[in-house]
DNA sequence: ACTGGCACTCAGCAGTGGGGAGTGCCAGCA
DNA sequence: TGCTGGCACTCCCCACTGCTGAGTGCCAGT
């Protein structure tokens, strides 16, 4: 039904309409495009590929431009990844390696995504719940006031201000400290959770309220979901640059931007590092962004999957170079992560 | 020269050009403001008003739109402030009142902000030069490998990592602890800085190296200017919302969103929390702005100056809201700061 | 000093009429 | 059977036109 020349005439459309961002004809394409054939023939390919919902016309006698189903079988079936540059790979490599903490890794990233791609990129902090515990510091700053620090094997940091009463002598911190580390290093925070639970039960009466409220805002930030929300976001000027009857978009995008719940949800599912998600238009679960895709995927050391990164775009978008620069990013910044 | 009729005409002018967007005449005027003189007085006031150059014609037979220097002078001699509602007090307050740290306080205040004004909010957050030290705590995480924390009196939490070689023992470590909170608790960073600064020489041969790299360490954290360029942005799906001829000067507010550097200037210099400042269009200093307005002002507790925060918005805003919603939360955010 | 009246200007809008790009269909040819 | 050239048709886009109405500046009168 779809030979393969309608399939070349397909993504011959595809190319001509990213690059053009006008309908394109049966004539321009065969001038841009060695397919060998007349405009008469492209002509009734392009009829067949409309009655099966891969173009459509805006109007008679307009060109034809891809539907979401187009795109889809586009990015599907036609398209082989088109490799970074070398000097791509390298800027990538070099701006990244800079990196000092966990929060500048993030910043470069989302930095890095946002010029490679030209759209707007975000990138989600490595998420708390999935990551194992490196350290727990408990110091006190004043009587009755102590100051908790986590630190994860990605290598954020929590904190959290205590208010204990009555106040712990210095011994009975340190233990706490060296029990608390004992009992969570290495775990996954989940299970570090269930660990230090009943740590109150080996200290005197007098103590055991003081620690179980050390232990319970610990759990706290073990299992604080809020913080699996944190979002990274860059190149949001580059909407600007979308122009062309996508204004009409820019609303929803933005008002997307803000609510990361939103946000969280066009990233997607959690996939493994090697693992492309590409959505397009309608198939997005957002009515207003049906003229907008995403492309994302996760990230994190080895196959372990951290969090995600991703761009969103128009629908019309260079996705062959877009998946590419997506994947070469999230793999640097996942060899990054193991590193560190 | 300006009488005040020719003053009510300008605040007239400025009010229904900021409610309609559009360029007002002067009959429109008569019936809307209860002026007390007829269409053509009010032209008469008006064509004074333009050689004055505080009002402009977009074209022959239009009405007037205010210029950059009309806006000037309304806000400063024409806008008597106008209180929020008790409603929208309680709303900053209780809204303000619920956040954990100081992540969440910057978090809420820039969304409180981008609401009440309907702008582009934008919060810097609390200096780190301009704070006090709080507490300094080094720990190890294992032999040769430290972390650095430094909390300061804004809630502010820093963390280094630091590697040493040769190790330092952990009586060593609670030693230079102890002696780098005796230097540097209650100074100012950059006091603190300098304070620290020969401790090294405190300690045997042997420790030395390892010591002054912590040191070193400290004193870049103390003196990181990158950190005081740490942003908040919020509220940017407004921007879609002022439409009407001000697409074109979304990109470069996009652009400046981006980068911190050209925002921070925006802000302008650090000013007293009960010091408004105001500019208007030209009155940036940049070019691409001329359609732009920012409301800003600092905040900390007390009279002292942590950091700014303020709006972007379209010339042709409600400055007087704005304003009383801009000092308010200032004011709100200075408190809870103060508190903790 | 203010007002009513009047002539003038000009953006915006609706209506009009080519021009051109693109299509669908058909008959002819390999 | 599949490709091609030709042709009639559709309809967006653009430039042009004339009209309307809001708004102005000016002047003479109170």
């Amino acid at each position: 039904m779809l030979d393969d020349r309608k399939l070349d005439v397909l993504r011959a459309i595809i190319e001509d309409y990213v690059s053009t961002q006008e309908p394109v004809g049966s004539k321009a394409l065969v001038e841009r495009h060695r397919l060998g054939v007349s405009p008469a023939t492209v002509r009734n390919d392009m009829a067949v590929l409309e009655d099966e919902g891969f173009i459509a016309q805006p109007h008679t006698s307009a060109g034809r431009i891809p539907t979401d189903k187009g795109y889809r079988l586009f990015v599907d079936r036609l398209t082989s990844v088109k490799p970074l540059s070398a000097a791509e790979r390298r800027a990538i490599s070099t701006f990244l390696e800079g990196a000092v903490d966990l929060d500048d890794v993030v910043q470069r990233t989302v930095r890095m995504l946002a010029q490679l791609t030209r759209q707007v990129a975000i990138v989600q902090y490595p998420s708390l719940t999935r990551s194992t515990v490196r350290h727990v510091e408990l110091v006190t700053l004043a009587p009755g006031r102590l100051l908790l620090v986590l630190i994860t094997s990605a290598g954020r940091v929590e904190q959290r201000v205590i208010e204990v009463s009555p106040a712990l002598d210095d011994a009975v911190v340190a233990d706490v400290r060296a029990r608390l580390n004992a009992l969570a290093i290495g775990q996954r925070l989940a299970d570090a959770a269930v660990n230090v639970e009943s740590l109150a039960d080996a200290f005197d009466p007098g103590e055991q309220s003081s620690v179980s409220k050390i232990v319970a805002i610990l759990v706290g930030a073990f299992s604080d979901e809020r913080s699996d929300e944190r979002i990274a976001i860059g190149g949001t000027a580059n909407l600007a640059r979308f122009g062309e009857g996508f204004e009409s978009s820019i609303k929803p995008i933005l008002e997307a931007l803000e609510e990361h719940v939103v946000l969280l949800k066009l990233l997607g599912e959690a996939t493994s590092p090697s693992m492309m998600t590409v959505r397009i238009g309608h198939e997005l679960p957002f009515e207003e962004l049906s003229a907008t895709s995403v492309v994302a995927t996760g990230y994190g050391p080895g196959e372990e999957t951290l969090a995600n990164l991703g761009i969103v775009g128009p629908t019309r978008m260079d996705y062959p170079g877009t998946i590419a620069a997506v994947r070469a990013v999230a793999r640097y910044v996942s060899q990054i992560l193991g590193e560190s």
